[in-house]
DNA sequence: CCTACCGATCGGTAGG
DNA sequence: CCTACCGATCGGTAGG
């Protein structure tokens, strides 16, 4: 086996692996040259600074998700299937993508002030597209007409966020299962 | 004003309410000596360690949501009711502890082994307490005969402790208005 | 990507 | 709780 040089996404991904597992501020520069088996100095050949590392990662995540809600959006049908298709591919991106996604989660908050408002503006577009999903589907008769968007929305990625924290694949609980119950459980509760 | 002498107590609110905005590892013991209005090494005549800080505010989350449950679980009638009261206390302790319960549900990770397995420990006993009220109010009827206690009760507390991180009090949403629509959320879903 | 290094800051200690 | 300090580690740079 040759071992080649790591290229800029290499760094990347290493960068989020360890800030997912010991956040930002308990990863430090050597041990990502670790990771990647160079020294902590020798990133500076792929990076200006550390905090560039975090930016790349949470923008990329923040990325994933907004290109998950734009799929989920070009489903046709009514307002309710949208609310499926974007709850599908929000468990899709957190698997799929799952260092990534917890360090946008935990970790955005240690970005600078200008980065950190671009993340929670992203954020902020991507949970009104839940509220729009459930807006239609409650015009259309699909949801209750008490159900308030904003709050709803909030409780469903409240549930789809933290499968980030318990999920573990390869269990009995396979992705469509784990889908599957989050549907039943958002749209009949326990009753 | 006299300016009084900081007590541990005193040490270890404030290592809460730093720790909860910036992390464990994102907080020096001179950051929290300013926060106290002395130098860092003072601290060592409160403590002696900063790991020691972290063990004491984690453990103190974990001691506030074990009596939630104990107080819940008193309660008397439906197995229902002993979920709503499971849910009303959970927030409770979200709203009353904001710093700790940041701290309990962000940085016990950076506990060392024996202490993070005993947090580990403890959050499973209380998540335990929410399965025995979803399994008794399943037998009683008053919820679904098909409801897995399991994954519900994961998603009961993924709404609970997402609390932290939207909401603010103070605005129309009042404390009572959060828990009914989370007992709603629960108990009908949205159809 | 390494060598060799920088000033700053880290958690922590001895002694008062 | 402060003074004075310790060795270790931090993010980062110059030059190759």
């Amino acid at each position: 086996m040759v071992t080649t040089r790591n290229t800029r996404a290499d760094v990347v991904a290493a960068a989020g692996r360890l800030f997912a597992e010991k956040g930002y501020h308990g990863t430090s520069m050597r041990d990502l040259g670790r990771e990647l088996g160079l020294l902590g100095s020798s990133l500076y050949a792929h990076v200006d600074s550390k905090q560039d590392l975090l930016v790349d990662v949470v923008e990329e995540g923040a990325l994933l998700f907004q290109e998950s809600a734009q799929r989920a959006m070009t489903v046709d049908g009514p307002g309710v299937e949208r609310l499926r298709a974007l709850i599908a591919g929000h468990i899709d991106v957190v698997l799929d993508y799952h260092d990534v996604v917890r360090t946008f989660l935990n970790e955005a908050r240690m970005l600078d002030g200008e980065h950190r408002a671009r993340v929670i503006a992203a954020r902020d577009a991507y949970e009104q597209v839940f509220r729009e999903a459930v807006t239609e589907a409650v015009a259309e008769g699909s949801l209750r007409s008490d159900v308030d968007p904003k709050t709803s929305s909030i409780f469903i990625l409240s549930i789809l966020n933290a499968v980030e924290r318990w999920y573990r694949p390869g269990g009995v609980l396979g992705r469509d299962d784990l889908v599957n119950a989050i549907d039943r459980f958002v749209e009949t509760g326990l009753c």
